[in-house]
DNA sequence: TATTTTCTGTTGCAATTGCAACTTTTTCAT
DNA sequence: ATGAAAAAGTTGCAATTGCAACAGAAAATA
C-alpha cells in the first residue's frame, strides 16, 4: 500500500516522530492508558485489542491486519476497562503521536505533508471498516446480521459463493451473537435454502 | 472548535477546493453515489444518514451534528441499497473531495497543511464516535447495551446523574434494539434499583 | 507423532426480545 | 389556539436468542 511506503520512506531518511518495533507472539504492543494521541500502525501481523472484564474475562474487542491503524487516540476516554493490543503472529509496528505529527513537527519536518496525508488515508480506511461493522452490528437478528455480513463480502468478492475469512468462533464474535445461536441459524439458512454451506464457505441461493 | 475555523479561513481565503454551501430543512444535502472520495462537513445544523430497504421503510444509519464529517468516502462501497442526508435543521455543509485534498491540491495550496490536519483530527472524532457506538452495540442483552451507554455518558459528565441527549425513541435506534422492550428494560432496572428515572433524566444507584 | 488446545457442530430449556396494538403525553405547525 | 404528528409508555404473546453442556474434528505445539 502507498501510503504505509511513503511512511516508511519518511521514517528511514530519519523523520525523529516515528519510532518501528517489532514483537513476538503474545506480547503486549501496547495498552490504551494515558497515551490519548498515540497512533500506532501494524506494517505487518496480525494482532487482537483485548479487554479483561469484572469477571476476568478475555474479551475480543477489535482486531488488526497489515496496514491497519489502531491506538487509543481512535478510543473514547475510559475510566474503567483497560484495553491492550496483543501480538497474535509476530508483528512490526509504527508509533506515532498525534499531537507531534500534526503540530510540533509539522513546520520543520520535511516528511510531515506526506505523513499527515498518509495517516488519513489510514484513518479512512479504518472508518469504511467500522462503518461496515455498524451496519451488520445494528442488523436485528442473527439471521440478518449474517446475510448482510455475507452480503457484504459477497460484494466486496463479486461473487455468489463466498468464504468466510475468519473462524466461525471469531465471526460470532464480531457479530456480537452467541456462537451456537449463530451455528442453528447457519443451519435454519441452509435448511430453508437461502444459502448452502460446506465449512467455510457460503453459497449465496437468494435473489 | 479550531478545526473547523482553519478550514473555514483557508476557504475564506480562496482555496478552490473546498465548497460552502446552505440547506434548508429536509433538504438532500448529498446522497453516497459515486462520490468515492466526497468528504463533507457540518459546520451548523443537524443531519440523517437515510437509507430507504426494500420495503421503502426509512432507516436512520447515522445522525451528525456541528462540526461532524461525513461524506461516501467514509462508508463502503455499497451495491444494494443508497444513503442518503438529509438536513434535519437548516444546515451549513462544507464539501471537499480528499483526492483534492491529498493529491492536486498538495504542492500549489498554502492551505494543503492545515486543511490535512484538520480533517485527520476531524476524522480521529468520528473514529471515537464509532468505536464507543461499536462498543454498546456489540453487547448482547439490551440491559447490557442501556448500562454500556449510561456508563459512557457518565464518565463523559464526571456524574452519576445523566440525561440522555436523544429522544427515547431514537436511542432505541442508536442502540439497534425494539423501542417497546427497551422501555420494558428501563422500567425493569428501575424496579431492580439500578437506576431511577425521570424522563430522559437518569441517575445510576449502582457501584 | 502424541497430546493438548481450539474449533465446529448439536440440542434442550429458560430468558430475552421483537412485534403488534394500544393509550397518553408532548411537541410542532398552521 | 387547536389540530396533527411525534414521542413516551404499556402489555400479551410468539419467536428468537443465550446459556449450558455436550461430542467429534481439526489445528497447534511439544
Amino acid at each position: 500500500m502507498d501510503e504505509i511506503s511513503s511512511l516508511i520512506n519518511a521514517l528511514e531518511q530519519g523523520c525523529s516522530k516515528i519510532q518501528k518495533k517489532y514483537f513476538k507472539k503474545n506480547e503486549i504492543i501496547t495498552t490504551y492508558i494515558q497515551k490519548r494521541s498515540q497512533i500506532c500502525i501494524l506494517m505487518s501481523g496480525k494482532a487482537d485489542l483485548i479487554r479483561y472484564d469484572l469477571n476476568g474475562n478475555k474479551d475480543i474487542v477489535d482486531n488488526f491486519n497489515s496496514n491497519d491503524i489502531f491506538g487509543e487516540a481512535f478510543y473514547p476516554v475510559h475510566t474503567n476497562n483497560e484495553l491492550s493490543v496483543i501480538a497474535n503472529t509476530n508483528c512490526c509496528v509504527l508509533f506515532l503521536v498525534h499531537d507531534d505529527i500534526l503540530r510540533k513537527c509539522k513546520s520543520n519536518c520535511k516528511f510531515h505533508n506526506i505523513l499527515s496525508s498518509s495517516i488519513l488515508e489510514l484513518t479512512l480506511n479504518n472508518a469504511i471498516h467500522q462503518n461496515t461493522r455498524i451496519e451488520v452490528l445494528s442488523k436485528r437478528s442473527i439471521r440478518e446480521k449474517l446475510l448482510s455480513y455475507f452480503s457484504i463480502l459477497s460484494s466486496k468478492d463479486f461473487s455468489k459463493t463466498v468464504t468466510i475469512p475468519i473462524s466461525l468462533t471469531n465471526l460470532a464474535d464480531y457479530l456480537s451473537v452467541d456462537r451456537s445461536a449463530m451455528m442453528r441459524e447457519l443451519k435454519n439458512l441452509a435448511n430453508e435454502g437461502f444459502i448452502s454451506k460446506n465449512g467455510s464457505k457460503i453459497k449465496l441461493l437468494y435473489k
